[in-house]
DNA sequence: CGTTTTTGACCAGCGC
DNA sequence: GCGCTGGTCAAAAACG
């Protein structure tokens, strides 16, 4: 069966071959191996996940052991993809909160399938580009200034600057089977825009985590084709762990370097016993995944490290699903 | 009354 | 240069 069931805005997913590509870029497809309809555990053994990497640096133990032990508590399907050339994560992960069934998306078999794309180099693709970014800023740099030869010359480098730093801020998107737009991820986040998007009847939000000095922020946009479907792109990282209470989630002073999720009672805490507002009374079950690697991956330039890190990342952003403990 | 959401305006980047 | 698009700002409204 190939049906295809996402191509949004260069996102692009195939139930046949478990295709997710992000952004018109070539993935290659990995074998899986097919998991049960139904599945309890609290996590994909490795033999289900069917890793199979060209990379010996992402070996699919070690794809496992980073991150691919999938909560129950998180989703109903979780299909993750980092893009390692572009700084960018993209992930889905699917939950069905009208029916218990394992509704695949598209997919129209009962298994759930995840996979995740690591590929080298920063940027140059769409998704990663963000002219907007930092436009508020300069706008305001503007407003300040007197506007001087020096001050445009100045302006220019702090631009330049920022768009490189822009380039390496590494982005994380999910797509999820939900009814619910925004999705509860343990942080707190503040609207600060809405846009409608091309060639979809839904407008994209964008979110900033209240946090101070934590600069995380998230947009969330509903597929064109499959409305089922919530795309939620995270840009950057949490530097404090999920907010105790929500109240005070903006007074949190906690620092990167004081933060250590792992080490974490009251963030492990919080990963179990926080219940998801759009879980409902749901089992989330994902039956098995696979991981796609980009062929042009470089392991010279991009490592074991990089990519620990990215997996890193991926777990910091989203502890709920990575840091589940253990009974 | 503090916080969050809404929404129109603004800006930058890009393609033509 | 112009128009389109994505991203952000910020005032007003809504919310709790």
């Amino acid at each position: 069966m190939s049906h295809e069931i996402k191509d949004l805005n260069n996102y692009h997913y195939t139930s046949s071959y478990n295709h997710y590509n992000i952004n018109n870029q070539n993935m290659i497809n990995l074998p899986y191996v097919s998991g049960p309809s139904t599945y309890n555990a609290n996590m994909i053994s490795s033999s289900q996940a069917g890793f199979d990497l060209p990379s010996k640096n992402l070996s699919p133990q070690r794809a496992f052991e980073l991150g691919f032990e999938l909560s129950p508590s998180s989703s109903d399907f979780f299909n993750p993809s980092i893009d390692q050339e572009n700084g960018l994560y993209n992930n889905a992960y699917n939950y069905n909160s009208s029916h218990k069934s394992h509704e695949v998306v598209g997919g129209g078999s009962a298994t759930i399938k995840s996979e995740v794309r690591v590929s080298p180099s920063p940027s140059s693709s769409e998704a990663d580009h963000h002219p907007g970014d930092d436009s508020g800023k300069i706008r305001k740099e503007r407003e300040v200034g007197d506007g001087g030869e020096d001050d445009q010359r100045s302006q220019k480098v702090v631009k330049t600057k920022k768009k490189e730093e822009k380039k390496k801020e590494p982005r994380v998107s999910f797509m999820t089977k939900t009814e619910v737009d925004h999705l509860e991820d343990g942080y707190r986040w503040r609207k600060y825009g809405q846009k409608a998007v091309k060639n979809s009847p839904y407008p994209r939000s964008y979110y900033r985590c209240t946090t101070q000095k934590c600069n995380v922020k998230k947009r969330v946009e509903r597929s064109y084709q499959d409305p089922t479907v919530v795309i939620t792109t995270y840009e950057s990282q949490h530097n404090h762990p999920i907010p105790t209470n929500r109240r005070t989630a903006m007074f949190s002073g906690t620092t990167a370097s004081d933060y250590n999720p792992s080490s974490s009672p009251i963030f492990t805490d919080l990963i179990i016993n926080t219940p998801r507002s759009f879980s409902n009374d749901e089992l989330f079950r994902v039956p098995y995944a696979s991981v796609n690697v980009n062929p042009n991956y470089h392991q010279q330039q991009h490592g074991f490290h990089q990519q620990e890190s990215e997996f890193e990342l991926l777990k910091e952003m989203f502890p709920s699903v990575f840091f589940k403990q253990e009974p």
